[in-house]
DNA sequence: CCCCTTTGCTCAAACGTTTCAGCAAAGGAG
DNA sequence: CTCCTTTGCTGAAACGTTTGAGCAAAGGGG
């Protein structure tokens, strides 16, 4: 065993042909499968490639084939942030389980900090590091989205972006499941009073919800009151906070995700404010615990591992030369649980 | 704008070379910053690349240089039973915003089924496609990561792993946490008769808090109570059911992670036995939302964001040649909410 | 004024693959 | 028996980079 460390000699292409008797090119060949190698020889290499634990250098066939067999997920966030959130879990586990499945492997591109949006583009989209690249959660106003898109590079946005029509993208219905939760809370509980906390503005996701939100409220809309949050509970506690401060008898809170309302409830906790008896509480997201709290959460499910799987799956095609266009959007479905009002569920 | 789908033309050190007038090594060791080139011809070089859009391509130059400037981290298991569990995206936290810092690439590899633990490790040792890996999760049993680790490819371990004593890991003080949550319910709060809902036996994680357990409670010890379940939450709940049934009168539940302590959560209330007041449960891990639980979820808090740091930090140490020696141990903290029978804290 | 060092660059090889053109041998048709 | 096709392999080039050797010019010491 040699001492220098990672010093693994690697088994290469010329070293099966010496064992195998034959050219480099044949040994690639065999292993490739192509027509003109004989039967015989294909065999032998195979069995020999096994045998001497060949594995073909990675940095090698992308260079040569001007492919790497990677696909990047960008995400234009920190660390921190990115993987804070169980979305993310969720789009990951969708997404690496059919890259498994075609075998490709997956590089996870964050940012360094907020600050450079540029550079968790930059990294994949230039060095070929990645064939395709997947974006999350970017900003409505990131022209780096928008510059990638136009590079021609295989790319798929998670998310909905209007200012880019002709992005291939996978999406969800937003709007359609803000309204459905908050028309829930105005039809089926009667209540007028509801605020709304919003995620940040600069997020597609942040203003399709409030968009439902509004269009849930009807004719009560006048009444609408919003608060921005980050998607962070933090954020949902503060929001809260101004919410009850300047609306004493507030009757009902939707909060832009589950994270937030996580918030809400500790606020309202705080100040002996019981859910639902005394203002109704709904969230969106539905990762994980949301049916653990006390009340559970009534919120709005995202399919996200669905969301990785489509937004995996188109990228392949992509690049594979199968044409892929525009927006595909994954339906959202209304999650009922207590802390709205409904009666337990068994 | 070319038709072709990933059609991008890539700028080379030859592109730059020509518009510079000078030879494309000058261009390579200008932007190495190499002491032989001239300042005035660095300058120039530099604002051209710049100015060109050059980015150097990374499998030429992994190829070349022999370091592909990206680890990984393998997982041996699948997607989804990966990204489901909060603890890796805490260690994904702490990984990334290492990597991130020292300008490294992640590589995230699972497994694509249970059968093939191989497969994960393979593709990243043989191939070079990785500087390096950290192994996350991987069972005491598993010889692949014996296979790694001999294998001379610079690996840090997460966890602790006695039958590999010289491998490079960072674990936590399982046995302690255990030991201490234990102790608390005997000591503090009187209970003689707890039950532990342990991991799959088969991983050291499980096993330490099995041993801690054992030790925490003391020469009342041969009333210790045990049932193995998969740390998901389902199998939490099943747990609890068979604890439930072959003792009645039981005190107590100590379960290995708070997903399972979920699970008991979910068949007590079916149960309608009241936490603490008539069981009092504990969890471990303490990821996310084990605060928000009504109880508040008592816990051992397990820093998994600080372990994929150190991980990181030491893997890259590893690579750069500075040795790194044996195991490093992260201390865990009790903490200490309501589901304990402790009075909740404002 | 000569020789030696330093400076600033160029040349060429190498990393391990893939792939295309080509060539020898074998087989088949006439 | 000759010519053409097919079969099965080899040789060489190319992918874009890094790097050590080498070379010309400039500078400095004697």
């Amino acid at each position: 065993m040699s001492g220098r460390v990672g010093g693994v000699k690697a088994v290469t292409l010329a070293d099966v042909a010496a064992a195998a008797g034959v050219s480099v090119s044949a040994v690639s060949m065999a292993l490739a499968d192509h027509p003109r190698i004989g039967a015989r020889t294909k065999e032998q290499i195979h069995s020999l490639a096994e045998q001497l634990g060949y594995v073909s250098n990675s940095a090698a066939r992308s260079l040569r084939s001007q492919r790497s067999g990677t696909i990047a997920l960008i995400v234009p966030n920190t660390g921190q942030h990115v993987f804070g959130h169980p979305y993310f879990m969720q789009l990951l586990v969708g997404v690496s389980e059919v890259l498994n499945a075609r075998g490709a492997s997956l590089l996870v591109s964050t940012n360094p900090d907020e600050r450079h949006g540029l550079v968790a583009y930059e990294r994949v989209l230039r060095s070929k590091a990645g064939d395709g690249a997947i974006v999350a959660s970017a900003a409505v106003d990131d022209v780096n989205v928008l510059r990638l898109v136009d590079s021609g590079l295989p790319v798929v946005l998670v998310g909905h972006y209007p200012a880019i029509a002709d992005a291939v993208s996978v999406a969800v219905t937003d709007v359609d499941g803000a309204r459905a939760v908050t028309e829930h809370l105005r039809v089926v509980h009667g209540l007028k009073d509801i605020a709304h906390i919003s995620g940040p503005m600069n997020h597609q996701t942040s203003i399709d919800r409030l968009a439902g939100f509004k269009a849930g409220l009807g004719r009560v809309a006048g009444k609408a009151l919003v608060v921005a949050g980050d998607f962070g509970e933090e954020s949902g506690r503060q929001a809260t906070k101004e919410l009850l401060d300047r609306r004493p008898g507030l009757q009902a809170i939707f909060a832009a995700n589950d994270e937030m309302a996580y918030g809400a409830l500790l606020e309202l906790r705080s100040r002996d404010l019981r859910v639902p008896t005394d203002i109704a509480l709904v969230g969106y997201d539905d990762f994980g615990v949301s049916r653990l709290t006390t009340p559970a959460l009534t919120t709005v499910s995202v399919p996200a591992s669905d969301v990785g799987r489509r937004a995996a799956t188109r990228l392949l095609d992509l690049i594979e030369g199968i044409a892929q266009h525009g927006q595909e959007t994954l339906p959202v479905t209304l999650t009922v649980r207590e802390s709205c009002g409904c009666p337990p569920s068994t």
